[in-house]
DNA sequence: CGGGCAGTTGAAAGTTGTCAATAGTAGTGG
DNA sequence: CCACTACTATTGACAACTTTCAACTGCCCG
């Protein structure tokens, strides 16, 4: 593709976005959800029909191709979803929090494993439970269109940045309304902090970024060589300037 | 990830599966969808509240950003769904043929662009109505996970396979039943034979698999060479042996 | 016949992966 | 508290793969 480039604005969140060109400047990134009365929901998940499981980091809740016989919901932790090639190369293809929902199977076995990242309670639902009542349907749809456009987003990295923005783009994820609106691109920001604590190792992140772990390793490396990130300890990362991260990620 | 090599066996298409090692041996591909009774969904799109829209190919449905109004059937030809990144690099997330939904939203904005491949027929249908049925939203609901699966797939493809594994899953896409269960990996076929209709330009089977232009056309030139397919016209591509093309796309 | 694309090919550069060695961290037991 | 072990992460050197840039070919259509 041959689009000029557009540089900026708002990071493209809801926002307006211009109309001057056929093909018009337009994050890539996750959106923000918007809110949604879930309170069928909230009653559902509070009945007695709904299981509740914790699971230590690592465990594997199912793997692909196990007969699929539940429908969970992350209560708390995180959950990623993988798959593998038959040589043993892994892609996540995601990663889930609170309120996400996953075990879903059109085929009757699940299309991908499902392992703890971090120690995580999950609800365990009967799917014919749901089957049963409009809004929890229009709930489960919500939260399936959430995970189609991570999964956009996540199709747009792997497919489309280099590993530096992957990277980049990876760190941006742990940061609160940012890479969002109220993020504003290129201009200048009170120099800001955070701190990103992961929880995931360094072959989890490459295996979600699609990289190899010295990729990965060298990336952070380079970024903390430019002062853009400290490593504070190996799964403490300082964005001494979040700004700075932001717009290495790709989406302006 | 470092799981040993597991050769082989039905695709891993639907199959059991082993159950030897932590990590087994799985198929990353798209999975065949369940059959479902979809009966209230067809009732639904002959009413007349469904309107009906004929695009040119390349016709423009939706805008990356525009304000989401309506949800989309196709009923004939093929939609696809990109992103672009500020600079013009664009991703092609997801291919749409007949009964796939597209232009759903959680934000209100589209979060991807809607361009007709081919020129394309679809129904134009209110959200609204169909929030009012079980059947029609477990309708969507199937639909959605539908495009689930085929992004995990595609994660998969464009996070972890090379140039040629992607093109060999490119072309795999257009013969039925096959990458499937019915094809039995390693072993060997009668010689089959499939001719493949390409409805899309090289570049944007490029921006589908997340490469460029050149190396498609590399690659494509190559497994001519090889003798596995012949072009013979831009857009007609003959896969010499399905089969030989199968154990290209990394999945085995 | 010639213009205008779309696609192919070649050479060189750039990026990421591979392999191997080293460094750092955490946990265990004396 | 330190030594020892087993990981996990980092770094370097080099190889492989993909992109970039540029030239060229072939095809469709006026």
């Amino acid at each position: 593709m041959f689009v000029e480039k557009k540089t900026s604005f708002a990071e493209g969140f809801a926002a307006g976005g211009f109309d001057d060109g056929r093909h018009r400047s337009r994050y890539a990134g996750t959106r923000l959800r918007a809110p949604a009365d879930d309170s069928a929901w909230d009653h559902y998940r509070a009945s007695p029909r709904a299981r509740f499981d914790r699971h230590d980091a690592h465990a594997v809740l199912f793997h692909e191709d196990d007969t699929a016989s539940h429908l969970y919901e992350v209560v708390s932790g995180q959950i990623m979803l993988y798959r593998l090639l038959g040589d043993g190369r892994r892609q996540v293809v995601d990663i889930l929090g609170e309120g996400d929902l996953f075990g879903h199977s059109l085929t009757g076995l699940y299309d991908c494993t499902a392992e703890a990242l971090t120690s995580a309670e999950v609800r365990v639902l009967d799917r014919r439970d749901i089957d049963q009542s409009i809004d929890l349907l229009a709930h489960v749809n919500r939260c399936l269109l959430t995970r189609i456009e991570a999964l956009h987003s996540h199709a747009v990295l792997l497919g489309r940045k280099s590993a530096t923005e992957r990277v980049a783009s990876f760190l941006m994820r742990f940061v609160p309304n940012r890479g969002v609106v109220g993020c504003t691109g290129p201009e200048r920001h009170n120099t800001d902090t955070e701190l990103v604590v992961l929880k995931m190792t360094r072959q989890e992140i490459a295996d979600f970024l699609g990289l190899t772990i010295e990729t990965v390793s060298r990336v952070l490396s380079d970024l903390k060589r430019r002062g853009f990130i400290a490593i504070e300890r190996n799964d403490r990362i300082r964005l001494v300037d979040v700004c700075r991260v932001c717009k290495m990620t790709g989406i302006h």
